[in-house]
RNA sequence: GCCACUGUGGCGGAAUUGGCAGACGCACUUGACUCAAAAUCAAGCGGGUAACACCGUGCCGGUUCGAGUCCGGCCAGUGGCACCA
């Protein structure tokens, strides 16, 4: 048979829609495998080579558990609010919403040309009214639950963009947009309360399945730290300096004291600080740095010490020095520290800088030099002095602190709340009336969803106001609890939203009633295995955990997690070895390569390519490589003879199922396919195969190259579709040859091989090895001093 | 600076976890077929040698009968976090 990709794979793709052999079906006796990828942005460009790969491993293995009797829960949708569309939108004077529809259209176009198994009966739009319905329903649900705040705080804020940004979308204090700086401004900023689940998400961890450097980042990005907070008085003043540290037992070192410029001590107490004036200066100097140059290490260290307050060590007594310094940020603990420049670099730079004293309370390092952070006996610290565990002198030290009433153990988190609102139009409007009277008032339930109001103008507002704003008809209502003139909130939810939960609406996604109903929930969730990239280990991921923990606790959901286990894919870099972009013309469209080499082909080769963790760049002619192997496979059904089983050739097929199906599980894709590639070169050798082993073939590679499997099945009879046939199962014993070929070494070298039964005796395999000539002529007038034989791998040989 | 990971032919990458380094694919070379080219088929393909020997998994050392794999110390690179108190 020859490969007509062009003609077979619409053929088939055509035969899976209409006869809808992907759709789920809910409940049943079947096992149940819920297999999910991550959802595209439907943006103008269309598909990319990067979502191929991302959506072949779940595919290789959906298909797999189809063929392994699971009933397969494989969906697909659209995540499809967000800036690209908006500011094409503005740029072209377009609705998002047809800009948006067209791409779906197209995406999803070109997710049918490549034959992915998806159960298009599910797909989910997440700019849907009647999804985004439930993204506000859980908004609403947090709001009441108190997970939903609203604050004046310093934010990050894009300039050109005109958006307040959560540090997760403006990391290194860049915009994850448009790359450019990221400003500090005041704001007021609705929260969603993420740091009150920050315990939670991180006990999650531990019985997920996650590759191991992702719950790494997961942990490191939530930043769980134990320490002490501690209350210096401030002479003259009622208020208490309140202070955060992990190292409470260092406090008789503590010969300064820091406060970000942006602490409110500052302005409350101004008229006792003599250089108040100074201080204003300095600020204004800070606030104009953007977060990125303020986050600079760097050993110059800035500040102005404050003229008229004195902090009161609480261990000692000692008078010490306040200063305001930008290295201090308001953000992370109490915005106040206490400073130990002896065993602390930052503070080190700063005392050395402006003159302080430098006192050692931890033995060892040279601080002369430089702060010693190590560990060593305590030094200098009064009832500390003499310990030498880090872990007893702290504790020490809080029993102390807790006696005195000075503070007390606690732990700070570096992640922080999530800012929540956006100055943007395409995106869930955020369900909250302003009213004079009652405040902040949630939209009644039963008024979802809240829809977005047709607008003509989507540019934001140059003071980064909405674009709803400006829509007099929206934005003016009546309070839902007391009927009062009120205002709507017109600002809008980030990108992130209609992403937290949207694998809980494919279980459901027609419910009017409810986000999702719990009998269906209890069936399919938790999701059984989730692949996607690594950028959305922080973001999108944490974000997800945190929704769903937060509907577990209010009875929602049935799990505490929502995903059993997730794995990574690599990027694929331009052929250049660059990373793809449309500036560096190095972007491979996939569609291009479904047109000249198949879909099939395309498949293949994104799992052919590498290490589906690790980054590769794209190459053509390996394309090419995977084609001619299809066209081999096609010639298959043209060696199929009867006749008696060939035991070699039976070894090598239960050995290739064995690898097949292990590989799959393991996202070794790359071998499972190297091994198919053996198996069919050993086929060809041999010149002849029989129909049954045929079967097996093309089972094995049927969640890889699923059109072709199916037209050589159909071909040769096969009944029914192959991609829910059954998939084949190998006998371990029939996996093990009779015969092994096995190094043998003389002093740990090797020297040759030798042919030896399956399960030899040490004495027989010893007994061949020494009558090999090669091996014999070596030990010619030397003695055996050794023999190590490790059944079926070595023999080695020590002589003297 | 901190955390995690990686380093193997001309290239992408294998190596049952301590047991024949380089599977599989690409590229390349030679031959067959062809008027010719492409495609296909056959053979070869780490270095070295006439052939052996021998040398080879970033570098230095160690453990072991045996190290790409384990240990110690470097070097280089990637990803993430970052004045986090």
């Amino acid at each position: 048979m020859r490969h007509e990709f062009k003609k077979i794979e619409p053929k088939w793709q055509k035969k899976w829609a209409e006869q809808e052999i992907f759709k789920a079906v809910d409940g049943g006796e079947k096992p149940k495998f819920y297999g999910l990828v991550e959802f595209p942005y439907p943006s103008g460009a269309g598909m990319h080579v990067g979502h191929i790969k991302a959506y072949s491993s779940i595919e290789v293995v959906a298909r797999k558990r189809r063929m392994e009797g699971y009933n397969v829960l494989f969906p697909i949708g659209f995540d499809a609010f967000g800036l690209p569309t908006e500011n094409y939108a503005i740029k072209t004077s377009t609705h998002p919403r047809i800009i948006t529809d067209k791409n779906i259209r197209k995406f999803s176009e070109q997710l049918k040309s490549v034959g992915f198994s998806f159960d298009w009966s599910r797909v989910i739009d997440t700019t849907d009214a009647d999804y985004y319905k439930w993204t506000q329903w859980i908004f609403l649900k947090m709001f009441e639950h108190g997970l939903v705040f609203r604050d004046k705080t310093l934010v990050n804020y894009c300039p050109s963009c005109k958006v307040v940004l959560s540090n997760e979308d403006s990391q290194g204090g860049k915009c994850d947009i448009c790359h450019s700086d990221v400003i500090q401004k005041s704001k007021d900023v609705w929260y969603l309360r993420i740091t009150e689940y920050a315990d939670k998400l991180l006990e999650g961890l531990e019985k997920v399945d996650y590759p191991a450097n992702v719950k790494q980042q997961q942990v490191n990005w939530i930043g769980k730290s134990t320490g002490a907070f501690v209350n210096f008085s401030v002479e003259g003043i009622e208020d208490q300096l309140r202070i955060y540290t992990t190292r409470p037992d260092t406090l008789f070192g503590v010969t300064f004291m820091v406060i970000a410029p942006e602490h409110p001590l500052i302005d409350k107490y101004k008229d006792r600080i003599a250089n108040y004036d100074a201080l204003c200066a300095y600020r204004a100097e800070c606030a104009k740095k953007t977060e990125f140059e303020r986050t600079q290490l760097v050993k110059d260290k800035t500040g102005v010490c404050i003229d008229g307050l004195t902090a009161i060590n609480p261990v000692n007594g000692k008078q010490i020095p306040i200063y305001i310094a930008d290295y201090v940020m308001m953000g992370y603990g109490t915005g106040a520290i206490m400073a130990v420049p002896a065993h602390d670099q930052r503070d080190y730079d700063f005392a050395k800088k402006f003159g302080i004293d430098i006192i050692q309370v931890i033995q060892g390092g040279d601080i002369s030099k430089e702060a010693y952070a190590g560990d060593g006996e305590m030094i200098n610290s009064d009832f500390l002095n003499g310990y030498t565990n880090k872990k007893d002198s702290i504790h020490r030290m809080l029993e102390e602190i807790e006696k005195k009433g000075i503070g007390e153990a606690g732990v700070q988190y570096k992640m922080k709340d999530w800012a929540f609102n956006r100055q943007r139009y395409w995106g869930e409007p955020i369900p909250i009336v302003h009213c004079p009277v009652c405040g902040d008032v949630a939209v009644p339930y039963e008024e979802l969803p809240l829809r977005l109001p047709d607008v003509e103008d989507f540019q934001p507002g140059e003071d980064g106001e909405s674009p709803l704003a400006r829509i007099e008809s929206y934005v003016n209502c009546k309070c839902p609890k007391c009927g009062h003139d009120a205002k709507r909130e017109t600002d809008t939810m980030p990108q992130w939203a209609g992403s937290s939960w949207y694998f809980l609406r494919y279980i459901d996604p027609h419910n009017d009633d409810e986000l999702a109903a719990m009998d269906k929930l209890n069936y399919w969730m938790p999701v059984d295995w989730y692949n996607g990239g690594m950028e959305h280990v922080t973001r999108h991921m944490i974000y997800s955990r945190f929704w769903h923990r937060f509907l577990y606790d209010i009875g929602v959901v049935n799990t505490k997690e929502p995903y059993a286990k997730r794995s990574i894919q690599g990027l694929i870099l331009g052929p250049d070895g660059d990373k793809m972009s449309k500036s560096k013309g190095n972007v491979v469209d996939p569609l291009d390569i479904v047109k000249e080499y198949g879909a099939d082909a395309l498949r293949t080769y994104v799992l052919f390519m590498g290490d589906y963790g690790a980054a590769a760049p794209w190459n053509d002619s390996s394309v090419k490589g995977c084609k001619r192997f299809l066209e081999r496979v096609a010639g298959l059904t043209d060696l199929v003879t009867d006749g008696a089983v060939d035991p070699d050739m039976e070894v090598k097929f239960h050995k290739a199922i064995k690898k097949v199906s292990s590989d799959i599980e393991a996202t070794k894709f790359n071998t499972a396919i190297a091994c198919l590639m053996t198996l069919i070169n050993d086929i060809y050798a041999a010149g002849k195969l029989s129909r049954e082993d045929l079967v097996i073939f093309i089972k094995l590679l049927c969640p890889f190259a699923p059109h072709l499997c199916e037209e050589i099945w159909e071909s040769i009879g096969g009944e029914g579709f192959l991609s829910l046939a059954k998939w084949p199962e190998y006998d371990e014993a029939k996996t093990v040859e009779a015969k092994l070929e096995i190094g043998v070494q003389v002093n740990g070298k090797l020297k040759t091989t030798i042919v030896i039964p399956n399960g030899c005796s040490k004495e027989d395999a010893l007994a061949t090895a020494k009558a090999d000539a090669k091996i014999a002529a070596l030990m010619e007038g030397k003695n055996v001093v050794k023999e190590i034989y490790v059944p079926n791998k070595i023999v080695n040989l020590v002589i003297k």
